[in-house]
DNA sequence: CGACTTTGACCCGCGC
DNA sequence: GCGCGGGTCAAAGTCG
């Protein structure tokens, strides 16, 4: 179990850091909704806090708010880099680009289609597995420069499955919130360019708070810091 | 002993 | 229609 364990070494007390949070932060986006045709790219600000997001077509630079990332203090997190409301394209070349292609393709048909909490993959029979897989959650990744595969954000995760991916020198692990009742997924890759920086990809949203996920049985109503936008 | 990870198999979507 | 690749399942193994 790799999640969850150094929560208060890692994060901002003051920064909401459910991911589902973030792209309201990101405002204003003028063209937020022409993402999904727009080719994103990552762009290093040198004196700024890492990265910006651009588009090729003339969409602005989209500062990342220095809250975000995951991590300021631990070692293992040495700077966030990059950040993806998944109904962009991704940045090229890469095979975690590749995934957001992947992702942005699902995307925009599928932010409509949230489903209650009650399981839509596992209760789905054999025969609507094509449901299972076109109903997909809102999704966004980060990419982060960090020592170690599985970010801190503060929930509890089970790793479900490792599968290696082409064109990728590191295999992708995927990653389920082991809260009740709440059915985010995240998966984790390294780049196979540079094996520091790594993608994580959330699928979803969390029905808790991440200082909840230790009293699973406990309200929901967020009475710690770390609530969720 | 329960929770978690590992890993091979299976299923589906998609491109050719 | 076929094959490839990604995503998930589930049994077995590991760990605290």
């Amino acid at each position: 179990m790799e999640g969850g364990s150094q929560l208060g070494a890692c994060l901002p007390s003051l920064y909401a850091l459910d991911p589902y949070a973030s792209p309201p932060l990101l405002a204003p986006l003028p063209n937020q909704h022409k993402l999904h045709q727009m080719p994103l790219v990552l762009q290093e600000q040198p004196g700024n806090h890492g990265v910006m997001f651009s588009s090729d077509h003339g969409g602005g630079l989209y500062p990342l708010l220095p809250g975000i990332p995951f991590c300021h203090s631990a070692a293992a997190c040495e700077k966030p880099t990059g950040f993806a409301p998944l109904g962009g394209t991704g940045e090229a070349g890469t095979s975690a680009a590749r995934a957001a292609n992947e992702f942005a393709s699902t995307t925009t048909t599928t932010t409509a289609s949230c489903h209650g909490p009650s399981s839509w993959w596992k209760g789905a029979e054999k025969g609507k597995m094509k449901v299972r897989r076109k109903m997909r959650e809102p999704r966004f990744c980060f990419q982060t420069r960090s020592e170690v595969d599985v970010l801190d954000d503060g929930y509890k995760w089970r790793k479900y499955g490792q599968k290696v991916v082409k064109n990728s020198l590191h295999p992708r692990s995927y990653y389920r919130c082991t809260h009740s009742n709440c059915r985010v997924k995240k998966r984790v890759e390294r780049l196979s360019e540079d094996c520091r920086m790594v993608i994580t990809t959330y699928e979803g949203r969390h029905t808790h708070t991440p200082c909840s996920d230790d009293d699973a049985a406990g309200d929901h109503t967020g009475s710690c810091a770390f609530t969720s936008f």
